[in-house]
This record gives C-alpha cells, structure tokens and sequence, in this order.
DNA sequence: TAAAATAAAGCTAAAAGAAAGGTTAGCGGA
DNA sequence: TCCGCTAACCTTTCTTTTAGCTTTATTTTA
C-alpha cells in the first residue's frame, strides 16, 4: 500500500514515516504543498496523508486542484488544535476524513486503515447513531424533527461519541484530544458540554443517550 | 500495574516516580541502561520508560537489546528536545512511542495509557464462574436471568473472587488489596460488601457462592 | 458430658458521610 | 452576540459506619 505523506514539520514528518513503514506501508515524503502536487501528478498512491498548513501551497488548495482534475484518492487531511474552519473547508473541498494534532499512532492507522479500506472514497461528511445525524461540514446535529447547530467543543465532544458508539471514552480523553495536554482548564468543562449535548438530544428526541461510567468516561449508546 | 523507569537524571525520576505512583503504578526506577537491562532480565514489567541519554548503555541499545531478546514489553521512550533522529531510531528499533522532555504528567500518563491498553485491552475481559460472568470493562455481573453494574469496591472485592476460585482469601488480604495498608477503614467493609454481593448473585439466580470460614477468610465455590 | 450460658465472629439494613457528576448563571473575550 | 469557561450549588451514587441481629464456637455448670 503506498502513501504520500505531505507534512513541512521535519520531525513530524519522520517520526510518521517510520511509524508507517514499520506498519507495512511504502512512504513518499514531501514537505511543502507543490512537491505534494508534483507526486500526486506522477504517481497512483493508496492514499494521501495531506498537513493543511505548508508552504508554498496549502493542504487545502492541494486537496481542492487534484479533486478538480478527477482524483479520487482517499486524502486523509491533518490540522492543528485551533483550525477549526479548515476541517469544514477540508470536507468541502472533498478529504475523507481529518485528524486533529496531537494524535496518537494508533488513531492515524485506524483513519488511514478505514480511508483505505472502501476504495469508493468520496467524503462520508455525516455521522450516524440512532436517528441522530451530525453534519461535519455544518456542525447540525439533527433528527426528523429538528437541528441545532453545535458550538466547536460541543461538535468535538459529539464527534469523538458518534465515532465510537458502544465504546466508553475516558474523560481525560476528551480533555487531551479536545483541550490538548497542556489545557489549564477544569474537568467540569466535560461535564459540561455533556450536559449541554444531553440538552439538545433531548430536546431533539433522539433515541441515543450518553451515558456516563463512574470513575470513567461516557459512552453513546444506540437503541436496541 | 508495573512499571520499570529508567531515568539517570535523579530528581526528574524521583518527579515521575511520584507522579506515577500517584496514579496506582508500581513502579521500580534505575538510574542507567545496565541496570535496565537486569532489571528487565529479571522481573516482568506492563511498561517501561526508557530516557535515551543513560550512561553506561544508551536507551537504544536497551531497547535494541531487549527486543532482540524477544521481549515485547511496551516502551515508551524519552528524548531531549534536539534528538530528532533518535525518536525514529528509537521507533525502529522497537519502541512504542516516544515522549519528547520537557513534558507534562497528564501526556506521560495518557501515552502510557494508551501504550499499554493494547497488550492488555481485549486479552480476556470477561471473568466466569458456574452461570456468573463479570465483565471487566464495563463491571457488570451478570447472568442469563439479568445484570448489575458493580461500584468500584464491590467490583473489586468480586474480581478477586473470581480470579480465585476455590481458594480462600484472607479478610486481611481485601483489605490490602483493595482498601491498601494505610486504609482507616474498619474490618467489616469486607462483611458489607460480601454481603452486598451475595445480595446480587442471589438476585441473580446465581450457582455460585462465596462461602466464609471463620477466622479465615472467603472464598468462591462453584457447584459440582 | 450434655445442656446452658457466654463470647466471638459474621451479617445486614439503614443512616451518615464523601465523592462524582450535573446544571445553571454569569463573566470575559472574539 | 456567541462561545468557552468557571464557580457555585444541586443531585445522584458510592462508601463507610453504626447498631442490632444471627450463627458458630467456647466455656461453664449441673
């Protein structure tokens, strides 16, 4: 399986590849947006690992030219923390999936696993659990009798749900992958966007729920 | 859980050995890659944290050393900011992850989490005895006729059980166990909980017992 | 030595206490 | 104005203690 990998921090950069490799796939890797370009033009690849920021070109403005000359390769875009508007613009401009900085190896493989694994690619930009769907271009979260539009960190904690329903996920989970390691912030602030999305489900007659573990984490759980 | 932290600088190792041991790790710290080498020679560890810089054996060599041997134990090595190329050394030669100084306890703790939660995660997560099985993820003790989800002690208290059956255990042996040495907790916690449990297998139409032998202890007896 | 008395050990419901989690108002910053 | 966060207060759940009761073991007494 071959990859092009489009990440300009070096050190990330090599640290990805040898995680790849040692995982069985063959790396290219470029470090600015147009080399991306070049590669892509030259070459089939399995799959794209696509940084939004890099010089010269940006991820974006890559996913957006190869889309536009008919490449459906699964992309696979990367952004940091606080980029939230370029996860919207990424699934717009036709990525399969993103990945927020920091992530861990096992997570990218799952992504790129999954991007890889139905050749069929183009964007799945909804999420689904019950009767509740969640928009990841628009952030609605919906159901037959309404939608609301989520606020960043109540999309985040909804998205991370819905992507392992029937899977608990610990609280401190959320806070690395929501508010990053080195967040100041209290762990309340899990408990409350839990109860802000409690809210809107409710209020929307979703037939999931989420469920809280002592001790633990939460879980989305689906009717039966 | 064990841990085996190898860290030659000794007020960082006395720092994370705290912090460590704070969140329910054993753990045993050295101060240089030879003694490493014995220690992991010797004994069986969930996890080590292995620092690069050591002197007499680098960490590299430890880890090359180790897997060589064929010991999987999972490793979370540590570089100095400037090492780049020794993360992806380090990677190759077998590491699981790599943590880049300085950094802060809750992303050592999460990438330790998350190191070993794939050695141990599904190996079994269910216990069983005659019609009674516990669900170690989600503590739930259930029979075809139904389930409860246990509290954290009793959760414990029947864990022990389960993983002995047959044999005693001391009242005194909960008590280390679960409640630790420096516990002000009186002896009958032990009589509350084993009677809240029976409670529950009896609700359950459970075919097992816990039966109690004076001045002993408990001990869970399958049927015939 | 059998029966009665006493003591020790264990059992359990309920109350008290502690901890975890839930909810809301409000403040400050884009 | 919307969003993210904190802080205060509320609710629920878990843990421990209390106290009275039952069972089992030991000692005393006839």
């Amino acid at each position: 399986m071959r990859l092009l990998l489009a990440e300009d921090e070096a050190a990330l950069s090599k640290a990805l590849k040898a995680i790849l490799e040692r995982n069985n796939y063959s790396v290219d890797a470029v470090y600015d947006g147009q080399e991306a370009l070049e590669y892509l033009k030259s070459d089939n690849y399995d799959g794209v690992i696509l940084d939004i920021m890099m010089p010269k070109i940006d991820g974006i403005t890559v996913l957006r030219t190869i889309r536009e000359q008919g490449n459906l390769v699964p992309v696979l875009l990367l952004t940091a923390k606080s980029e939230v508007d370029d996860k919207v613009l990424g699934l717009d401009a036709g990525a399969n999936d993103y990945l927020t900085k920091p992530f861990n190896s096992r997570e990218l493989l799952a992504r790129i696993r999954a991007m890889t694994r139905t050749q069929t690619a183009q964007a799945d930009s909804m999420l689904r659990a019950g009767n509740v769907t969640l928009n990841l271009a628009t952030y609605e979260l919906s159901t037959a009798s309404g939608s609301y539009r989520l606020a960043n960190k109540e999309f985040q904690m909804m998205e991370m749900l819905m992507r392992n329903p029937g899977n608990l996920i610990a609280t401190e989970r959320f806070m690395e992958k929501i508010w990053g390691y080195d967040s100041e912030a209290e762990i309340n602030v899990v408990w409350v966007y839990i109860s802000y999305l409690r809210k809107k489900l409710n209020a929307l007659g979703a037939d999931v729920k989420i469920n809280v573990k002592r001790n633990a984490g939460y879980m989305l759980v689906e009717p039966k």
